[in-house]
DNA sequence: AAAAAAG
């Protein structure tokens, strides 16, 4: 099945295949004919499933097809989003695939010069995409004028809820007419979300095409056992002897992933943090940076964890796991997207047991568990619960290990060289890059070695068994990504 | 309890 089938226009269609995609996702096939037909949707799809595209086309398609003044243009679609970044990328796809239409898009976030959206704004916009904040600053310095829109989408919406953007929507949604199509995005359903859907939109016809709380079948999951101080060393470790190219990694506090980054830079990455108390600038920065290959370890806060469409990410390591559940879904889909084999890594220590256990609840399976040689957990440290704030996440607390001596073993793990349970898939055994036998490795000589070019020679022997293994570089794309 | 979003 193409694209031609969907009843879009010829400037679309070559937009579409300009960006080298040739086949519809699900979601875009069951989405852009009904949208087209001018009925409200309630689409319960992930992000990776190439949504975006699915709201961005047919929206382009309707706004070309009505005939527009000379004069002043009027916003006739708005596109909520809840968070900048999200914000920025639907924009830029709906650049990219409006390119050969005469129509003018804007994006309007905080954290900028609001001058520079307001000489925008005044200039005149069809299509505004927006994070509700900014957008109400804006409706209130009445530099934005929202009476004749006649597309809303919501995206990510139970993100926005989660956020606490229900009040700024309801405010936005008194500024709309009450005639016009709504497109709602929702990874989860949620009481929530089906309150919200009951007042926003008329006769949806839904649209489901991932499951929820399920993660990509494409990606691999994998739990390394680790203790806490030794974490930031197999990171580094692991990128170097797998000679990953880019990887994603998730920590749980924003000054985590400060301390991480600045870490991970000694160790001879480029690495940059990116949360939500870096400036806009620094975000933009940090995010194109990994885009382009000049940063090769991204680590990031939940920010990150939904919405961001990174093009062929195949590693995602949660270097912290998150604290809610659901969240671990949202980080590790960022690999794999598209059907595209990916990778995700939890260093998990004693500490994080019980978020695992929740974790392995919510996905109704237990995840593969190893140890690696070399890292093998100090069964004298006990777990202590989680704190929250400055110390939450990081190398601190040495000394405790020495103190008590309880000789526990950790339950309900398997080192790499044990037997697997029946049924179970069987693992790779730990890298052959790793010091044999009990040695550890001195973080001097595990330092990561830095790739000799930016195309891959396969990472040595540790590959040798792992046939399920796709080689880390692809270059097709034949889906249409987009958040 | 953390994170995001308005400044």
């Amino acid at each position: 099945m193409s694209f031609d089938s969907l009843g879009l226009s010829a400037e679309i269609l070559r937009a579409v295949s300009e960006q080298g995609y040739t086949e519809p996702t699900p979601v875009q096939r069951q989405a852009i004919p009904v949208v087209l037909e001018g009925k409200d949707i309630l689409a319960g799809a992930q992000t990776g499933t190439g949504k975006t595209a699915g709201f961005t086309l047919p929206l382009l398609q309707l706004l070309s097809q009505q005939a527009q003044g000379k004069g002043h243009r009027p916003i006739r679609a708005l596109v909520l989003t809840p968070t900048r970044e999200l914000a920025a990328q639907v924009a830029e796809s709906i650049e990219t695939y409006g390119k050969h239409l005469p129509l003018r898009s804007t994006v309007v976030f905080g954290g900028v010069k609001i001058n520079p959206q307001i000489e925008k704004l005044r200039h005149g916009v069809d299509i505004l995409v927006a994070t509700p904040g900014r957008l109400l600053d804006h409706a209130q310095q009445k530099t934005v004028d929202l009476s004749h829109v006649e597309f809303l989408v919501l995206d990510e919406a139970d993100r926005m809820l989660d956020m606490g953007f229900i009040h700024d929507i309801r405010k936005v949604l008194a500024l709309l007419p009450s005639a016009r199509q709504n497109l709602l995005f929702s990874a989860t359903y949620s009481q929530e979300i089906k309150t919200l859907a009951d007042k926003l939109l008329n006769a949806p016809v839904l649209i489901e095409v991932a499951r929820r709380n399920t993660a990509a079948e494409t990606v691999e999951q994998r739990v390394y056992r680790v203790d806490r101080e030794r974490k930031r060393e197999l990171l580094s470790f692991l990128v170097g002897s797998r000679n990953w190219r880019q990887v994603l990694v998730f920590t749980r506090t924003k000054h985590g992933a400060n301390r991480l980054a600045q870490q991970l830079e000694k160790d001879g990455l480029s690495a940059a943090a990116i949360h939500g108390n870096k400036s806009q600038g620094a975000r933009t920065r940090a995010l194109a940076g990994f885009k382009q290959g000049d940063i090769r370890v991204l680590v990031a806060t939940d920010i990150a964890a939904r919405g961001l469409d990174i093009d062929q990410l195949p590693h995602v390591v949660n270097f912290e796991l998150p604290n809610v559940p659901e969240d671990y879904v949202h980080r590790i889909g960022r690999t794999g997207r598209a059907g595209r084999e990916g990778e995700a890594i939890s260093l998990v220590c004693v500490d994080e047991n019980r978020l695992l256990r929740d974790i392995e609840r919510l996905l109704k399976r237990e995840l593969p568990s190893e140890i690696l040689p070399g890292y093998e957990p100090d069964p004298s440290i006990k777990p202590e619960p989680i704190k929250n704030g400055r110390n939450g996440g990081g190398d601190r607390g040495r000394g405790r290990a020495q103190q008590q001596a309880p000789r526990r073993r950790n339950t309900g793990q398997k080192t790499a060289t044990a037997p697997e349970q029946p049924g179970a898939r069987r693992k790779r055994s730990a890298p052959a890059a790793a010091k044999s036998g009990n040695e550890a490795p001195r973080s001097q000589n595990s330092r990561p070695q830095r790739p000799a070019a930016k195309g891959q020679q396969q990472s040595a022997p540790s590959e040798a068994n792992g046939n399920r293994r796709a080689p880390q570089r692809r270059r097709q794309r034949a889906t249409l990504l987009g958040g």
